[in-house]
DNA sequence: CTCCATCTATTCCAGTTGGAGTAGTCCATG
DNA sequence: CATGGACTACTCCAACTGGAATAGATGGAG
């Protein structure tokens, strides 16, 4: 049974694995798997472009993980390959995503280095800015919860949305992180210290200097 | 206005900008580059490696955001060149920082896939798996809150560890709502559907959504 | 004084990614 | 029935990433 697990596999990335499911319900060429991701909003947890498709098509090819079944054309337009899952894949799959779950991974945002250098900003212009993101983040927050919503109302389980009700939970907490924040940074019980970096005025293009 | 942002400045990643952050401090050459970001645990906020980060600074020379200023060389090790910033670099920080910290970037981090994934494990391996990585998780906390405690204690002022409070707070929450999770797969008051073996004869309506 | 591990410093290269390009089909419009 | 726009279906390539290789220097153990 147990699939020998290839001798070093490389990680599949998160194209891969979202193709493996498609692939694991039914056959399709490659156009398709694009397309259906599309339609469940697979797009919003993995980045979609054609290019990483058809190269992660490729890939799952000759690891052994999926297979060609069948190719045929319509009329001039390229050749289409309708592609299967095998039972490597199929492993491949559950390995992948048991570790998915199993193990924080390192990934590295941005938002924490803009934090790090926050200082270099000026404290008014540090508070403008996060007040703008948190409006940004109430806005998303609203959609995330409407679709919510929506879902629940249609009856799905909500086992199928997990993903929604954790992105709607992480974005919560940030939100309020930063609404704490620029409180304390208006009230200046997070103090501002005297910028080393008022000196130099980004301002592009300057050309008279500094008092 | 003298700098009139050129034409289509791609967006610096997080190396670009801690590189810039450091050379505004001080000319250095792309070793003692890598080694104060080590120093400073910059390496905990973005990905450092030997590869990109003489990428990145052959990719801000030729943006102008920074110059060679010497090139020396002891004894026969390889040559050495200092780099210096441009006030066009300074500006560039700038901005992209402005930008960095007002709007909320489309990332995409593994969890959410494999939580939307989640049902095609069993359940009683996904509280399994799900436990594990709770595990994990107050271990970083652990860790990170003792970082923290030092700074404090050092005195050093909370503006300049926003980054370690950020990541904190995301944490803590993440183990929240992991825990929860569990409880309620534990409890079953969120139920599983007909586990992995039997796979989906109907295909839950995910519909397809805006935003 | 020689060997080895470790540090200094950079270069190379095999993958990946993502944006742009290509090329044919299908349909509505004037 | 030419024209343009939307869709189908890939292909290409420039840029970026990260791991490995290179190659000399340095300090300490035997």
């Amino acid at each position: 049974m147990a699939a020998p697990k290839s001798p070093k596999s490389p990680k599949l990335n998160l194209i891969s694995l979202a193709l493996l499911e498609l692939l694991d319900e039914e056959d399709m060429h490659p156009y398709e798997m694009q397309q259906r991701l599309r339609d469940r909003g697979r797009d919003r947890l993995v980045k979609l472009t054609a290019g990483s498709l058809y190269h992660s098509v490729e890939r799952l090819e000759k690891l052994g993980l999926i297979t060609a079944v069948e190719t045929n054309r319509q009329g001039r337009l390229p050749e289409r390959t309708v592609y299967a899952i095998t039972a490597d894949g199929r492993a491949a799959f559950t390995d992948r995503l048991r570790e998915m779950v199993a193990t924080p991974d390192r990934e590295y945002p941005a938002f924490p280095l803009a934090l790090a250098f926050l200082h270099s900003l000026e404290r008014d212009e540090a508070i403008e800015r996060l007040t703008w993101r948190s409006t940004m983040l109430e806005a998303e927050i609203a959609a995330e919860e409407a679709v919510a919503g929506r879902l629940t109302e249609q009856g799905t389980e909500p086992l199928y949305f997990l993903d929604l009700t954790w992105q709607i939970a992480a974005h919560r907490s940030q939100l309020e992180w930063i609404q704490k924040t620029i409180q304390q940074l208006s009230t200046n019980s997070l103090t501002w210290p005297a910028p080393a970096s008022a000196r130099r005025a980004a301002a592009p293009g300057e050309d008279g200097d500094d008092r």
